[in-house]
Formats: C-alpha cells, structure tokens, sequence
DNA sequence: GTCTATAGAATGATAGAC
DNA sequence: GTCTATCATTCTATAGAC
C-alpha cells in the first residue's frame, strides 16, 4: 500500500498500473492480486487509511454540544491529514475515476455525510453550501497548490489554520 | 475537441482512449491522428481553449495601475469561465499527468506566471502565497463540489464572487 | 480527410506450480 | 504467499488504399 500511494500520489490512479506498483515492489502481478482481488481494492483500501484519521474526531464532534467548537476539532484534524498526505489529497478528491468508485461504495459515503453533517449542521441553504465546498476546496488544494511547494509542513499548518478561521468567521 | 472534452470531464484524461473519443464523433481513430498527432495534443489543445477565454481580462489587468481593480477584474472572468466548465476544471488542474504535460508546456507556463503575478503583484511573502493558492483552490473546487452540484450557474457565480470578495478583503 | 488493417506493447486478471 | 506463464482485451500509433 505504501507503494501504491507513492505512485498513485505521482500520477494518479488511472496512469498506475498494477505492474507498476509491483516493479516498485519487487514482486510480480500474481502476489499483489493474491492481497487484493482488483485495483480498485487498493484504491479503497488506501481512501480508508486516510479516512481513518478522522474517525475518533469525528466522534468527538458528533458529541460536541457547540458547533463552532466541533468545527474547529475537524478543521484542525483534516488541515493536519492533508497537509501531512498534500500530494495524495487531489488524487483522492479529483481523479473521477476514483469519485466515481468511492461514491458506489457506501461506508465511504455514509462517512462523508457524517464529516459534512458534523461541519454544516441541518443549515443548507445555498450560501452555507457554497461556503462550505469553498473551504474543503481551499484546503484540498491549498496544500498541493505550486505557490506552496517550498513551505513547510509547519508553516503550511499554521497559515492555513489561521486563514481557515478567518474564513470561518465570515459565516457565524 | 467538443467529444474530448465531454469524455475528459466525465472519466479524466488517462482514463480516455483515443478509441473512446472516435466512437463518440463516429470516426475512427486513424480520423484523429490526422488532426493531432498525439493525444497530449488534444489535451493541450484543450487547455489552450479554455485559456483563450482569459487572455484579454489579464491584457486589461496588467494595464491596470490599481491592483485591487485588478485582481477584481480578473476574479469576476475566471470565476465565468470555471462556473461555465465546471467539470472540466478539476482535470485539468488537479491531474497528475496533466498537470506535469502542461508544466512541460512553456506557453502554459507564461501565461500561469503571468496570471498569478496580476493577482499576487510583486508581494511573495509565506501569508500571502497561501491564501492565494486557498482562493484558487476555493474556485476550482466549489464549482465541482457535489454540495453545489444543484446550484445553477448563475447563483453560483453570484455566490462564489460573493464569497471571494470577502476572502479576498481579508488580506487588503 | 477518412477509411481498413495492423504492429507492438501494455493492460487487468487468472491458472497452476512451488 | 509468491512465482511463471498466459489469457483476452485494450492501448497508442502507423501504413497504405480510396
């Protein structure tokens, strides 16, 4: 799976094939499908470790009686996980080979309703919407943006969270 | 280029065949090699287009004295052009193998560079990138998001420029 | 400018030996 | 659990006829 993330987050999941992740293995076709029955296996099955970061915070802010403050343990989590995993985050987000496969895969999905559920509240009007896809937006691909290749993961936290804040501000 | 672009936006540039492409205009692919000679051509191509549409807002832009002016001259035609081709965006940003095709492509390169220095003038401090990549992050994203994925084009380009101006006052 | 036909390589996936 | 060998299919790209 380590390499299956090296080089999907290189070129993205249609342009790796499964001979590739081998060859950077070391082994051959047979033993990788021996592990997992198709590609698109390996494609959940690495969604699901990053997904899993989130779990006990997303717990923790379901149980959180005030919503600024459940909003603000899941910022502070999903900026860490995107800017820890920046190159991997768009390929997951934006190849829509990849949406299309997780979207039929429905423990993904519940999860995603949770995280947005969690975030938004029952408000969905259209501006709390375009707000919110606004925001996961500039976090997905502020930490994978050219403009920020050279900062790093530190810094790159610490800005982010103030302007994800700052952000969030102009909505309460 | 029309058939290229509907396949490219629905399934992604790798996950495209040539073949796919001919039988969507019922030719065959030997059709198409004759007007590209590979498919990086078309992608580029593609790319060009859509750029086309931003070429004299940045003549305008440029010419401008006042930044701010500027900049919200150039936020109002990018956010047309990403409302108008919302699903076209993400591939062609977010694409491993696209975005590495397109970073190889010098006249590309001008013209991104061209872009971010009438957004960002000479300002390159650490605060001051990362917002920027959050903004364009924030248009490319929202316009995709499944969350507003039943917003029309016409208040969605309200709202998004709504929400940019405010983003964007928070750094004057 | 489009066709048929094909080359040559790569793909995802499987069978069966060890 | 990994191997070799192979399947059927698909891929990009080209040659040559019309």
């Amino acid at each position: 799976m380590d390499a299956a993330y090296r080089l999907f987050a290189d070129k993205g999941v249609s342009a790796t094939s499964l001979q590739m992740i081998a060859d950077a293995m070391g082994v051959t076709k047979a033993a990788i499908y021996y592990q997992f029955k198709t590609k698109d296996e390996i494609v959940i099955a690495l969604t699901e470790r990053q997904l899993a970061g989130l779990e006990d915070v997303l717990d923790a802010a379901e149980a959180e009686p005030s919503r600024p403050r459940a909003r603000e343990l899941l910022l502070e989590r999903v900026i860490d996980i995107a800017v820890a995993d920046r190159r991997l985050v768009s390929v997951l987000q934006f190849d829509p080979v990849v949406v299309r496969l997780l979207a039929e895969h429905p423990p993904f999905q519940q999860f995603i309703t949770r995280l947005y559920r969690a975030m938004l509240g029952d408000e969905a009007d259209t501006a709390a919407r375009v707000h919110a896809a606004m925001m996961s937006g500039a976090i997905s691909v502020a930490v994978m943006h050219p403009l920020v290749a050279d900062i790093s993961d530190e810094e790159l936290k610490a800005q982010l969270l103030a302007s994800m804040r700052r952000m969030v501000e102009l909505r309460e």
